[in-house]
DNA sequence: TCTAATTTTTAGACAAGTCTAAATTATATT
DNA sequence: AATATAATTTAGACTTGTCTAAAAATTAGA
């Protein structure tokens, strides 16, 4: 079956970021080409070779997208991605420009085991340091229109608690002060232009939080 | 210059562990097909190809071995692996026999910056899980014949503290409140054999160790 | 030391992934 | 709808690292 290498996870990771964006159609050979920094002939040998393993659906001349397969395989990719993203961020204090290239390379290590372990070692976290979402063993992605990060909230928005972004024990201790907790119900009555911090209301109560505080709470908007 | 990928770096790592056995000559084609797995006319290609990038020193018919350049890599190699192995070990939990070939393949990526800064994240461990010595930054590698751990030392040995395995705080400040510092003189004076614990004499005054201590207690034999 | 066995190298081939240049198909414009 | 332009594919070639089979060199044994 599908024997899966580097170069192909790149062409799949890169087609996955393509397919949400060209909407309805396949991915443009070019287009693949450009954002891969090769030629189009190879894209076109990869794209036939890619389509043999059941990975995309391709038709001559009319672009490619990737099938549940391949799919799954982008996900998987990205997940590895994002993850040592934030160890290395995280842990070894890189700054956030920092790390792409280097999780470019770890991105391809293979072990199932490895990446699991990691995401409990940095205690599940929903997003990369650059605030996107990881996606979960299974592949499933957070929908970034139904949550959202609390301090990208406008005044006046009600919605649940439903994750954080940072899970360490210190955080969630912190949160637990607040009397907020997974499933609590807020709005936004009032957010401070020069440093960010916002008033919220919940159970009858009125608590301030710092800008840092609201950017690791995620919440689904009511 | 000489441009590394992993295929090479893998060449020179073997090469490596195979000049530590093989005394006075060069390695054999054959011995380097083995460890590696593959076919001897392969690794005449290429050693061919390391000579010329001037990686090992190599006469048609009469094995090859590291230059200072190969040899440096081949450390870099062994480094970084070993680094990994204590984080996959000690941070994620694995079994030392599981994370063998999973450090197989994080050897290989490409940043100094990344195995500088994994280092100090694990406290400048001096060895790996399997007691194996980790180079250091220069490529410098503890001689074992010079240093020791602890716990495999004889009642009676005279030795001086020149490092530790485990440099957290906490195994530190246990070791200061032992009056246990870089440079202590010591003498083994008894060894229980029922827990592996120690008694140890150093500045007039005797104190027991525990056998996990002794372990991580690096000394020089006077 | 001369031949037999072993080791090593050479020659030629192959797969993967890429490239250039030419040919083909699709699209856009009038 | 015809043609010019742009996008895509094909054909053939190259590199890397590998292989098999045959040739050459070394080593060992009588």
């Amino acid at each position: 079956m599908a024997i899966i290498n580097q170069t192909i996870e790149n062409y799949l990771k890169c087609m996955y970021s393509l397919s949400n964006k060209e909407s309805g159609k396949g991915i443009s050979t070019n287009a693949i080409a450009e954002k891969l920094q090769t030629k189009a002939s190879s894209v076109t040998d990869m794209l036939k070779k890619l389509s043999r393993k059941g990975l995309v659906d391709y038709k001559k001349y009319h672009g490619a997208s990737l099938t549940e397969n391949g799919s799954k395989i982008a996900l998987s990719t990205l997940r590895k991605h994002r993850l040592w993203e934030v160890f290395l961020v995280n842990e070894l204090d890189f700054a956030w420009n920092e790390v792409h290239e280097i999780a470019e390379q770890l991105e391809h290590i293979e072990s199932e085991d490895l990446v699991n372990r990691l995401e409990a070692y940095l205690g599940h976290p929903k997003f990369d340091p650059h605030g996107d979402p990881i996606p979960d063993a299974d592949g499933k992605l957070i929908d970034d229109r139904s949550m959202k990060r609390l301090h990208a909230s406008e005044v006046g928005t009600k919605g649940k608690v439903v994750g954080v972004v940072d899970s360490s024990d210190n955080f969630l201790a912190h949160l637990g002060h607040l009397g907020i907790n997974l499933g609590t119900e807020i709005s936004i009555s009032d957010k401070a232009d020069y440093d960010g911090s916002m008033t919220i209301s919940l159970n009858e109560e009125r608590v301030n939080i710092s800008e840092s505080t609201a950017k690791n709470i995620l919440i689904e908007q009511l």
